[in-house]
DNA sequence: GCCGTTTTCGGCCCGACTGTTTTCAGTCG
């Protein structure tokens, strides 16, 4: 039987945690599955592999319990407290729990008092006014039920396929900044700030969080209404209101004094965990936080933080930079007395160079002079021009002869060009036997050559890993691209075993990549920090088509290294030309 | 069901909004 990846885990983790649910079971036992669920979608390593190996208790949120249902998902196919719950409760009573507005309490009624099962016949029982009779129903509740059924109904055939609605981060950041522009010309706000997901960088976004300060926070909620992106308003209230975009994005926007917008900023920029986790050791400790103040058992007081640091301050933490915030860690960290820390993240200033980006001579759209005068005036020191290799998909194919030709453009517009180092390199297809698709007499050639995984995505974990694994032990391919092959909210990693790929680039000195390209993020930040970790260089990339994007993209490659802990230390490109140059595989004969 | 520099048992964040209620349960983030 093949392995179980973790997220296939993580999903039977989270499907068991909404059937205890239904069951009645309590809510601590309920969120034990959703955290452990987490977990395994978070863990750097195969659970499967763990459990096997009787270590899977390790991760934080597995417990004896939990190890025995894992055991028997990887020995029988399935748990056996799942099956039995399966049986009680019909699939279609899952999916109605997954509607806005109803929950797991009130889903159980109606399939126990109405017989409904399912998001049809609940729209059926609503159309026939039968749910308004019921005790803690009303007419409101069934006609509101009646609307998000037909909603995610219509969802779902309009998006076939699209699946999780959310939405990939420069999109919804897009999106998010546009709102939150417009608001801080109102004559009422104070500050306005995106927080949540999106602040943390994460790779996709569910939902919009803004938060502002105002003394006149109604002025400034009106306004909010009539934002010209808004379509409909849904909840409002004195504090705040949630609304809904015409691009479908929910945005929830949050007021408080200006004394208070720390705190605010704090709680809505989450996460979930982090901040349950914080406000469970402030408990300890006899305080009690929320977005409003942090108030004290002993004096009664409220204390009112206007500025994140200060909420950190008062708990006794060193500031938290929000790409940390996850509850990976970073609390233990940040204690004053004891913690080990924080890393001093990297940001974009720290990057000397681009090592991935495309030319006309393969599928990009502008030619190399002019990607290296786009590079030169964001300061780099230097260039890799990396067009794809000889086996096709990619446009132009650059065969052989054409690479050697390449070669001699790149030197020679580094001849032309002043206060940059243009690399003549390639992004070197890796083939399915583990090959790179040029000699390697004409790869000595080059100054740097990536290699990627560019087809053949359906080979099993075994293969696909020895694939790349020959790859990494290649004397002249100084870095592995985007190494899982995923693409954000639309394509999953293909098979491979990251850990013994990156215990392979430990090995040979193989560089590993965060490609930077919004719906890539590959390495992700839990790979890079497991990588970085085990003493691979990380290289920050954009994998560039055009000019545009060697800029616009940065951000999104050091988002994603931020979030794994990285210091401008451990990533390549952080040094100038010289240095860099040293660090190559090839530079270093092994 | 997990977890432990006050606990191996008894805790497990905090508040807003909705709709149905005569004081609150359910849902959400």
């Amino acid at each position: 039987m093949p392995d179980f990846t973790n997220s296939e885990i993580a999903a039977r983790f989270e499907e068991l945690g909404d059937l205890y649910e239904l069951d009645g079971a309590i809510v601590h036992r309920v969120v034990a599955y959703r955290n452990a669920a987490k977990a395994v979608r978070d863990a750097s390593t195969s659970v499967a592999a763990l459990t096997r190996a009787g270590r899977v208790t390790e991760l934080s949120g597995i417990g004896a319990t939990l190890e025995t249902k894992l055991q028997a998902l990887l020995e029988q196919g399935d748990i056996p407290q799942a099956v039995a719950l399966r049986e009680k409760f019909p699939a279609g009573l899952l999916e109605m729990t997954r509607l806005p507005g109803l929950g797991p309490k009130r889903a159980r009624r109606l399939y126990e008092e109405l017989g409904v099962d399912s998001l049809e016949t609940l729209a059926t029982a609503a159309r026939q006014g039968r749910i308004q009779d019921l005790r803690g129903f009303g007419a409101r509740a069934e006609a509101k039920l009646l609307e998000a059924v037909e909603r995610a109904v219509a969802d779902d055939e309009e998006g076939a396929g699209a699946g999780s609605g959310r939405v990939v981060l420069d999109r919804a950041r897009g999106i998010g900044e546009q709102i939150v522009a417009t608001l801080r010309e109102h004559p009422a706000a104070v500050r306005v700030e995106l927080a949540g997901s999106a602040r943390r960088w994460a790779d996709s976004v569910k939902d919009l969080d803004v938060v502002a300060a105002s003394e006149d926070p109604e002025a400034l909620i009106d306004a909010f209404k009539q934002l010209d992106q808004i379509e409909v308003v849904g909840s409002s209230g004195e504090a705040g209101a949630r609304a809904r975009t015409h691009s479908g994005m929910s945005v929830d926007l949050k007021v408080v004094a200006p004394d208070q917008f720390g705190s605010l900023l704090q709680h809505f920029t989450g996460n979930k965990q982090h901040n349950v986790a914080l406000r469970e050791a402030a408990v300890k400790r006899g305080l009690h936080v929320s977005e409003y103040g942090i108030l004290d058992d002993a004096t009664g007081e409220t204390l009112r933080c206007a500025t994140e640091d200060d909420v950190y301050k008062a708990l006794g933490y060193a500031y938290i930079e929000p790409e940390l915030r996850e509850g990976r860690g970073e609390l233990h960290a940040a204690a004053l007395n004891g913690g080990g820390g924080l890393p001093r993240l990297i940001t974009l200033a720290d990057l000397k160079g681009e090592l991935h980006c495309h030319t006309t001579a393969s599928d990009g759209k502008d030619e190399i002079e002019d990607m290296a005068y786009a590079a030169l005036e964001l300061g780099y020191e230097y260039l890799a021009i990396t067009d794809h290799s000889a086996t096709h998909g990619f446009g132009n194919e650059v065969s052989p002869e054409r690479l050697e030709e390449q070669i001699e453009r790149i030197h020679a517009a580094n001849r032309a060009i002043d206060g940059i180092e243009l690399l003549a390199g390639s992004e070197v297809n890796i083939l399915p036997d583990g090959s790179p698709d040029y000699s390697d007499e004409l790869l000595a050639k080059l100054d740097w050559a990536i290699a990627s995984v560019h087809t053949s995505f359906a080979m099993d974990e075994r293969a696909m890993t020895e694939r790349i694994v020959a790859a990494v032990e290649h004397p002249y391919i100084d870095a592995i691209g985007h190494l899982t092959g995923r693409k954000i909210e639309t394509r999953p990693p293909y098979a491979v075993d990251v850990e013994r790929v990156i215990e392979a680039c430990a090995r040979t000195g193989t560089m590993l990549e965060i490609n930077g390209s919004t719906n890539r993020r590959d390495l992700n930040d839990v790979h890079a920090r497991a990588a970085a970790e085990a003493g691979v260089w990380i290289i920050v990339t954009t994998d560039s088509h055009r000019v545009a994007t060697l800029s616009t993209t940065r951000p999104y490659g050091i988002a994603t290294a931020r979030r794994a802990w990285l210091t401008a230390e451990q990533v390549a490109n952080t040094r100038p030309w010289a240095e860099f140059a040293a660090l190559r595989k090839r530079a270093h004969g092994r």
